[in-house]
DNA sequence: GGCAGTACTGTACCCGTGGTACAGTTTTTG
DNA sequence: CAAAAACTGTACCACGGGTACAGTACTGCC
């Protein structure tokens, strides 16, 4: 990796500290140089504006998140063959790792700019779109193979079961938030677990 | 009611739109005052600073959403003597008029100030807590009705669950903000319905 | 009718932040 | 060693939040 390279990513790791902690307008971008220990003009040679910095912290957020979530899956692939019980188990892992993130959770990011839309361009908009579009086929996907073995007790559409998970995750951000309780995010999630055990497991006497 | 109320309730209004549309950070004062027909002076007169403005607003919200509840709980309460099909009823009616409401979306305020949080001041988020805290109290008072009569099939926290309302709505509303798709939040509330019925209803063969 | 509030208007000004312009300097690399 | 990449430094502009304060127009009340 070229000293370019480098700055650029210090100066990424540094914004998204500040962003994580206080978000986007509350961040400036004299605090991310001092912090980053660069200039403001060397901030701009990196970045044109400061859209472009939204715009690159989504793009690395979204490769970070599906690794995330490919590990995730691969660690309940270990555990289990049944595809309801892999996403039990996915489920429970997501909750703990909710848990043991201690201040800035990932995810935050995305609903940010989604939060303050029309403050960012176009580029920010597509990248948050493109996101949330991944996590719901990635669901999507799994929820299916659930539904081939095991029939659906109640009439729901995949797709938005799908996006329930991101739903999940975001609003309980939102509620952790407001409540300055970081542990709402993960019992919200176990109750997703809940509902998907309900929805699909066979019932057993 | 006074000239100067009245005067003051405008400037509220504008503001509202404008910030449900546009986020509140990207809203000017220049703007508000200039939709509102008024100066910037006049502005403040009636608040402070635009911490004040947020302020006055949620605890505006505050009040319209607890009649909105309160006006789907009667509704629920007029066509059922069950509580948990009350519940049903209320979730549907609920998702009916999230489908319903046009283009800005109540609730959000209150995730706006959680999500720019460091950006308000205490007052400002105290109020939003107390938004949140109430919210809970109501749902979980009708989850714990509900218990009493249908043992849970599963075993879930009754506060959670009472969270799970808004944090559904609040999800909701940042994925379909991020997917510009306003259908989605109404979607995910359908989804919890369906999460509580599986929970709470008797099975029937 | 007059007078004290209340509800403003108008002007002028300060500061912080995003952003531009551009010349000069150091560092890396072929 | 030269060119390109990666910066630094300085000076500057526009916009938005916010202050200060003097003046003006309604409004209710004795």
């Amino acid at each position: 990796m070229s000293r370019g390279s480098e700055t650029r990513d210090r100066i990424m790791d540094v914004a998204q500290d500040a962003i994580l902690a206080k978000g986007f307008d509350a961040t400036s971008i004299e605090e991310i140089v001092a912090n980053a220990e660069i200039t403001k003009s060397g901030f701009f040679y990196h970045f044109k504006d400061k859209n472009a910095l939204a715009h690159a912290l989504i793009e690395r957020h979204i490769v970070i998140e599906d690794e995330i979530f490919d590990d995730l899956e691969a660690r309940a692939k270990e555990l289990s063959d049944d595809p309801l019980q892999r996403m039990l188990i996915g489920l429970k892992l997501l909750a703990e790792l909710l848990d043991d993130i201690p201040d800035g959770h990932p995810g935050c990011i995305v609903a940010t700019a989604a939060y303050q839309d029309r403050l960012f361009d176009k580029d920010v908009r597509e990248a948050n779109l493109r996101a949330v579009l991944g996590w719901r086929q990635r669901f999507k996907r799994q929820f299916e193979e659930i539904a081939k073995l095991y029939p659906p007790k109640e009439d729901v559409d995949l797709a938005a079961l799908a996006d329930m998970v991101s739903s999940t995750v975001e609003g309980g951000l939102v509620m952790s938030r407001a409540l300055n309780n970081p542990a709402i995010t993960s019992e919200q999630v176990m109750l997703l677990r809940s509902y998907v055990k309900l929805l699909f497991a066979p019932r057993m006497h």
